[in-house]
DNA sequence: GTAGGGTTAG
């Protein structure tokens, strides 16, 4: 027998006590107390007593043991199959837990238990079980939960809907989820929240920024909070779009919301992929309680943009603050390194992390090797290293290694590195398109058109690459060879005195692959059009930038006077002065 | 008289 813990005397108080009221103090016991063994005692003594029949006690008390810090199932199933008549809430009590644990599917099993026993359900129910569907991705559950809201006539409560719209969220659903949006009685600002989410999670990044204004318009009148912010930030980091993410910069302070940690994070990354890592930079330094995330932003906003001796720099300041980092702060240095070259410092911190900061090495972090070791030739120590992995190689390592047969025009490996991804059921037409380069760039045509009827013949179609720029908080997007833009004509116009500007410039015109206008030069020669004289010009392309859009922006930040930042697809390019932040060690 | 609920940064 254990000795008795001092709470027990207050629990005799309890005891001695017939009169409900007296009761009260157990209840907030039960609602705060972590103890284990206290916890056991009150069980003992609720069944003792009695009072375990009674929901007003065994309710809290299998929410207490259910959830975080305790959330013992186990436990929780033997108090419910304690209690003679379980009533809504007990249920409730379960399927919530169920849902938040490992194994999400069993609050389906509860739910429908419960209607057997003939037990009808609430709009709490309803709402634990949706988010016991989502848990465990459970889409035909789902629909059903849906159809039976109707059936009990839950489909005006604001909270149950939003549950039901988060789950057409998380399962790709946006459509669906935007009706539900649509036909709530009345929505708050979490219910924008969770449409705001739900766009931006299904690649509706537009219509997801679009929300923030719509929220606050005279229809709505719905005031942004701080979740609404941070989720506009996101949109307007992949969008690229900064004047946007200054607005909501403006409205957190305004509000002021800039308190908030997590708010602060999420505008040095917003400024950062947004290319503006001054502005970042200063944000990062008036965060008074830097925590990891704060730290491996800025570490990762300087990697990207090629910066890799600063993100170095930040991390060492980290480790003297005393902050440990993380896996992803790893991931972000390394990262840093590999956009620089920085082959030896990589090394290094690769053997460091694990020994000094107790981290061990994920793919991500052996991806950044493989870029590093890819790069500098060494492509069969890169593959060797894959294969030897703790972990198994993904599309994207492999795709990493392939990108360095590329540059090295190594057919060869490159051909088993593919055969790799076709066994990870993983090949993308960009991944075709880079072999298909390999052959190209030593000259075996018999092997390019090969390549060419296997992507007819698997339907592998290949959509043009984009380029955007955003222009008075409005994006412009263009594609090679456009012809959709509304100004396009002018825009060829101007590209072209451009081009004869450059080449006096020493620019020589690299012509190679197809499409004679590729679309960052479109978006750069369309910010020359509409913008005063050095206005600094912000472009995101969705794939990769070539070597000779590369050196026309090159020589162009250089003869026009003008900064750009291009953001392609793996990182950022600062072109000032007719140089570039990544030194082309892309 | 009445136990409980939806969105969230690197």
């Amino acid at each position: 027998m254990k000795p008795i813990s001092s709470h027990s005397s207050s629990l005799s108080h309890f005891a001695s006590q017939s009169n409900q009221t007296h009761l009260e103090p157990l209840i907030s016991v039960i609602k705060s107390t972590t103890q284990r063994t206290q916890l056991l005692q009150i069980h003992a003594y609720l069944l003792r007593t009695s009072l375990l029949q009674e929901s007003t006690f065994s309710v809290p008390f299998l929410n207490r043991i259910s959830l975080p810090p305790i959330q013992n199932l186990n436990y929780s199933l033997q108090i419910f199959s304690q209690i003679l008549n379980p009533n809504v809430m007990h249920y409730n009590t379960m399927i919530r837990a169920y849902s938040m644990s490992i194994h999400p599917e069993r609050g389906f099993y509860v739910y429908r238990d419960m209607i057997r026993q003939g037990i009808r359900p609430n709009p709490q129910s309803s709402s634990f079980v949706t988010k016991s569907c989502i848990r465990s991705s459970s889409l035909f559950r789902g629909l059903q939960i849906h159809a039976r809201i109707f059936r009990d006539g839950h489909h005006s409560d604001t909270l149950l809907l939003t549950t039901l719209m988060d789950f057409y969220s998380s399962s790709g659903n946006s459509n669906n989820a935007h009706k539900v949006f649509d036909e709530m009685p009345q929505r708050d600002t979490i219910a924008w929240n969770v449409l705001i989410s739900c766009y931006t999670r299904n690649n509706r990044t537009r219509d997801a920024l679009h929300l923030f204004d719509t929220m606050q318009s005279q229809e709505h009148k719905c005031k942004p909070d701080d979740v609404t912010c941070l989720l506009t930030l996101q949109a307007c980091s992949n969008l690229c779009m900064l004047e946007f993410g200054e607005r909501v910069h403006e409205y957190i302070k305004h509000h002021g919301y800039n308190q908030s940690l997590n708010l602060c994070n999420s505008l040095v990354s917003m400024y950062s992929k947004c290319g503006d890592l001054k502005k970042a930079y200063e944000v990062f330094q008036d965060i008074p309680n830097k925590d990891v995330v704060s730290w491996t932003s800025m570490i990762s906003g300087f990697a990207s943009s090629g910066y890799g001796q600063e993100a170095i720099n930040v991390f060492k300041e980290m480790v003297k603050t005393g902050i440990p980092p993380d896996e992803q702060t790893f991931t972000a240095l390394l990262s840093g390194c590999s956009h620089s070259g920085l082959i030896n410092e990589a090394r290094f911190i690769f053997d460091q992390m694990e020994k000094q900061f107790n981290v061990t090495p994920n793919i991500h972090h052996y991806g950044c090797i493989v870029d590093l070791m890819g790069r500098v030739g060494l492509l069969e120590d890169a593959y060797n290293l894959i294969i030897s992995m703790n972990c198994t190689p993904d599309a994207t390592i492999w795709r990493t290694l392939l990108g360095s047969c590329k540059l090295h025009s190594h057919f060869d490996l490159g051909e088993r590195v593919i055969n790799h991804l076709i066994e990870l059921k993983g090949q993308e037409a960009g991944d075709y398109i880079l072999l298909l380069n390999i052959y190209h760039s030593i000259g075996n045509f018999e092997k390019v058109m090969e390549i060419r009827k296997l992507m007819k013949e698997k339907g592998i179609q290949t959509t043009p690459s984009a380029s955007t720029i955003e222009i008075k908080g409005e994006i412009h997007e263009f594609r090679v060879d456009d012809t959709l833009h509304l100004r396009i004509s002018e825009v060829y116009e101007k590209l072209d005195e451009i081009e004869k500007q450059l080449k006096i410039g020493g620019y020589v015109e690299e012509i190679g692959g197809k499409g004679r206008y590729h679309s960052e030069k479109l978006a750069m020669a369309f910010g020359v059009l509409v913008t005063p004289p050095r206005t600094k010009l912000r472009v995101a392309k969705d794939l990769r930038i070539c070597v000779d859009c590369h050196n026309f922006a090159k020589v162009f930040s250089g003869v026009y006077d003008r900064e750009v930042v291009i953001r392609d697809r793996m990182r950022f390019h600062h072109f000032r002065e007719g140089r570039c932040s990544c030194n082309d060690f892309w």
